[in-house]
DNA sequence: GCCGTTTTCGGCCCGACTGTTTTCAGTCG
């Protein structure tokens, strides 16, 4: 049973706690990178890594080999890697925390374990406190001053969450604008895994040129949003706005601008594989510039894409730079031409005031889509909303509004819950009077949550699944859906799988969605706005169908609505 | 531990900064 099997997130942290644990022995480095990179894949992979393990096709995925593989069936079948059982015997929970410490790494926490015996925070907080950490060779005074303040502040915020693109995306837009109106600025980007459209980031990366670094800097730190100033130099700086968001600004030299946008673009593991193939090739990558090794000519330029060329590979979007098998196809030609916000042509879940937290009515959301330059917009609110007369209600209103936006198509569907027993909850005549029905789960996440989606998906009238595995950022992980399985049903029952773009859900994830185009499942990504403005959203469902390696062609709302539903 | 358009053995990205040091190891991104 596919349900019973570990999560790929969990087999990961086992694989991670592992490396962890050899860093702090002293073992070989290359092996602890082989664990962690091996982590990284596994969190990466839509399908089950412990079924692909068990099948022996877990040693197909790139950085899986022969023995991690039979690791991950030790975790299918005695629940821990035996190694890593063997090493959390003799190796106390708190070491591995010492080496979380900003500025203490690897070798100094085993150091402070193994030559001063202590075990845990508490007894590292005295350690530093009692001035004992200076008695090792290689710490001093400014060591132990490091480990409290790191100490104190681990206590005032714990645990930081990973802010939401959805924030950071007008933030970051609105620096760079604000720079680029800047008399000393030249060029401005920004770069990091905000350009990468990951869907939660850590701080906000802006690169820039300009004649004057310190007035730059100047004005940066001097933006109206500024609330603290963390860090300032003379071609660096770091701010933090009045909603807590970090920024970085970078002032770098013109002449290697496209080498260090690429660079500080990342993400670490696509630069990392683009400098060992540079390597094999006789190429020394760095943020600076390409040396070619024999003739020690540098390659230098300021601009990215030509950084790409020059090593032969065509332009990787930012949002495919994960290491993901970019590399390969830029070099072969096979990159995607990926989806662009431009290519919707309409929305298929969004709600109005007839739902009872749908702020825009039916007319408001639909003159806004029109201004967006849609040609139809599908009106979808909670069917518990639409009982006792208000679905004909409703509807009449859908058509009477629908009629004077006269070529516009508004359509009149329904957002409907998925019941824990896996039924739905409005009736199939009522479903079947709809243009579009979508069926989304929004309780009971942890009943058979993949069946229920599988057998709503059986239900004929049911052409998308909203939001398929619930999830919410930063508050609950999703459903503990069956991703694959889910997937090759609506590919046999042709119900499309929605891109919801709401900030804290984009559901489906990246490798979900991408996993669901290879299969040849159709895609939808639709706004689930509930006011005028949330309509925008879609511009995150798109930069996450682009992460997931999605073409216009393979996103059903790209199509005219007459391709959409075909009349049945 | 992984991997191969030199290789099934011998490699495995690059540079900056920090704190501790008289030339560098450890950490970070």
């Amino acid at each position: 049973m596919a349900s019973t099997l570990p999560r790929n997130q969990d087999v990961a942290e086992q694989f991670e706690l592992l490396a962890d644990l050899l860093e702090l022995e002293g073992s070989d480095a290359f092996r602890v990178i082989a664990y962690r990179r091996a982590a990284q894949r596994m969190r990466e992979t839509a399908g089950s890594i412990a079924q692909l393990a068990l099948e022996g096709k877990a040693k197909e995925l790139s950085g899986i080999g022969k023995t991690i593989e039979e690791k991950i069936v030790q975790i299918v079948s005695t629940g821990r890697i035996d190694a890593l059982a063997q090493r959390e015997e003799r190796i106390p929970p708190d070491v591995r925390l010492f080496m979380r410490l900003p500025g203490l790494g690897p070798k100094t926490a085993a150091k402070i374990w193994l030559q001063l015996g202590v075990t845990t925070i508490e007894g590292l907080r005295q350690a530093a406190e009692q001035e004992r950490l200076r008695t090792l060779p290689g710490l001093g005074a400014k060591t132990e001053e490091n480990v409290l303040r790191a100490l104190a502040a681990q206590v005032e915020a714990p645990a930081e969450e990973r802010a939401l693109l959805g924030q950071g995306l007008p933030a970051v837009r609105a620096v760079v604008e604000a720079l680029r109106g800047h008399p000393a600025a030249d060029l401005v980007s920004e770069a990091g895994s905000v350009r990468r459209r990951r869907e939660t980031f850590r701080d906000l990366d802006v690169i820039a040129t300009s004649p004057d670094p310190e007035a730059l800097i100047a004005a940066f730190v001097g933006l109206e949003l500024v609330s603290e100033v963390a860090a300032r130099g003379g071609t660096k700086a770091t701010v933090v706005s009045h909603d807590g968001l970090r920024f970085d600004l970078r002032v770098v030299p013109p002449e290697s601008y496209g080498n260090l946008l690429q660079h500080f673009t990342g993400s670490k593991d696509h630069n990392v594989a683009l400098r060992e193939d540079g390597v094999r090739r006789g190429l020394s990558i760095s943020e600076y510039g390409v040396t070619t090794l024999e003739t020690g000519e540098v390659f230098s330029t300021r601009d990215e894409a030509a950084v790409y060329e020059f090593l032969g590979y065509a332009f990787v979007p930012p949002e495919l730079r994960e290491n993901a098998g970019e590399l390969e196809a830029a070099r072969t030609g096979a990159l995607p031409e990926l989806i662009e916000l431009s290519d919707l042509r309409g929305d298929l879940h969004l709600h109005s005031t007839w739902s009872a937290d749908g702020r825009g009515t039916v007319e408001e959301m639909a003159e806004a889509a029109k201004a967006r330059g849609y040609a139809y917009l599908c009106i979808t609110d909670h069917s518990h909303y639409l009982r006792d007369g208000r679905l004909e209600a409703q509807a009449e209103e859908i058509a009477a509004v629908g009629e004077r936006l006269g070529r516009f198509h508004l359509l009149r569907g329904v957002e409907v819950n998925i019941r824990a027993d896996g039924s739905l909850d409005m009736a199939d005549e009522d479903l079947a009077a709809c243009d579009w029905v979508v069926a989304s789960l929004h309780s009971a996440f942890d009943r058979s949550p993949t069946e229920r989606i599988m057998a709503a998906m059986e239900n004929p009238n049911v052409d998308l699944i909203g939001h398929p595995t619930a999830r919410k950022l930063n508050r609950r992980a999703g459903a503990d859906i069956d991703i694959e399985r889910a997937i090759a049903k609506a590919v046999e029952t042709g119900t499309a799988l929605e891109i919801n773009s709401q900030a804290d859900r984009l559901d489906l994830r990246d490798a979900h969605a991408r996993n669901a185009g290879e299969a040849g499942a159709r895609i939808v990504i639709s706004s689930d706005a509930h006011s005028v403005g949330a309509l925008g959203n879609v511009e995150l469902g798109v930069a996450q169908a682009r992460r997931a390696w999605l073409g216009a062609d393979q996103v059903l709302n790209t199509k005219p609505w007459r391709d959409v539903k075909p009349r049945r």
